[in-house]
DNA sequence: CGTGGCCCCTGATTGC
DNA sequence: TGCAATCAGGGGCCAC
């Protein structure tokens, strides 16, 4: 459930019915989803069993719960295909269930993913070079996202026309601004009408800042319908699916209407990816870059 | 150091 | 029907 208001549909979820339970047991089913805990399997079993689960938190597509015994917490990306999900200790084990924790009250906390590129580590907190609050040692070079409090958006100006890159690859970039991924991206340099190779050092101030409000409102409003999902993968910690895919203007959407003038959406090739446009809306920059 | 290309993995879909 | 190629909400690593 990879971007900004897919993962935070996760954390609430997570806040809601994990905060206070105990980890009665864990169980690693395959290794790859705890790679990046460089102890390995067995001490990552060993120091979660026993421990009390705190309040979810979340910076750009990272979350985590915080341990009762302090300064520690169980890290969790969900990469392309990962899922958390509360479940009864009784449901049937699907074949992609990765790592299970049994809590304290008969319920399981499962993560799930297909393609493994997400995972789980056991890690200490340490200041972000952000802004200082406390995160997982891994994400301490993770920017803010565009919906939190601190998110400077002067200082975000600055550093990216800093940048000699194209803006769509910019806006991926997780230490600049964290959050964004393939999606929200392009929807928001639609309703910024601007396009993805837009060289990021000729950005004008105006342009950025209408390109933050695009973000932040777009991340808004998919929150708000509970994330986007295509199909089962992405899903809140109940199995439940959300709604933005309605709302997409542009991503996924080749030859079809632009919203806003009716001229045809277009694909094109992005860094192993897609990036969607409106060719009217969007007019490819003279010199383009990404 | 910043930038850009490649790779990790499984499964659904498309085209020959 | 079979099989190969392509694509998918991510990011780490490594040359340059």
């Amino acid at each position: 459930m990879p971007e900004l208001p897919e993962v935070e549909v996760v954390r609430r979820g997570l806040a809601a019915h994990v905060a206070g339970r105990t980890v009665d047991s864990v169980e690693v089913c395959n290794h790859r989803a705890v790679r990046r805990h460089l102890p390995g399997a067995s001490d990552f079993t060993a120091r979660l069993t026993g421990t009390r689960l705190g309040h979810a938190r979340r910076r750009g597509k990272y979350l985590w719960l915080p341990l009762d015994d302090g300064g520690e917490a169980l890290l969790a990306h969900l990469g392309m295909s990962g899922q958390l999900l509360v479940q009864p200790s009784r449901a049937p084990l699907g074949r992609h269930l990765r790592v299970r924790l049994r809590l304290d009250t008969g319920i399981d906390l499962r993560f799930v993913d297909q393609r493994t590129f997400g995972g789980l580590v056991l890690t200490p907190l340490a200041p972000s070079t952000a802004d200082g609050a406390a995160v997982p040692l891994p994400i301490t070079h993770i920017g803010v996202d565009a919906l939190d409090r601190s998110f400077d958006p002067a200082r975000f100006a600055t550093q990216l026309r800093r940048r000699q890159t194209g803006v769509k690859r910019a806006l991926l970039d997780q230490r600049l601004m964290s959050g964004v991924g393939n999606i929200y991206a392009d929807e928001a340099l639609w309703r910024a009408r601007l396009h993805y190779a837009r060289p990021t050092e000729t950005l004008r101030r105006t342009e950025i800042a209408r390109l933050v409000a695009a973000v932040q409102a777009v991340l808004g409003e998919a929150l708000q319908q509970g994330g986007t999902s295509f199909d089962a993968l992405y899903v809140n910690v109940n199995g439940e699916s959300g709604y933005f895919d309605r709302s997409l203007a542009v991503y996924g959407q080749a030859d079809r209407p632009c919203p806003r003038c009716g001229a045809l959406v277009q694909r094109a090739a992005f860094m192993n990816r897609s990036a969607y446009t409106c060719p009217r809306c969007q007019p490819r920059p003279r010199r383009a870059r990404w």
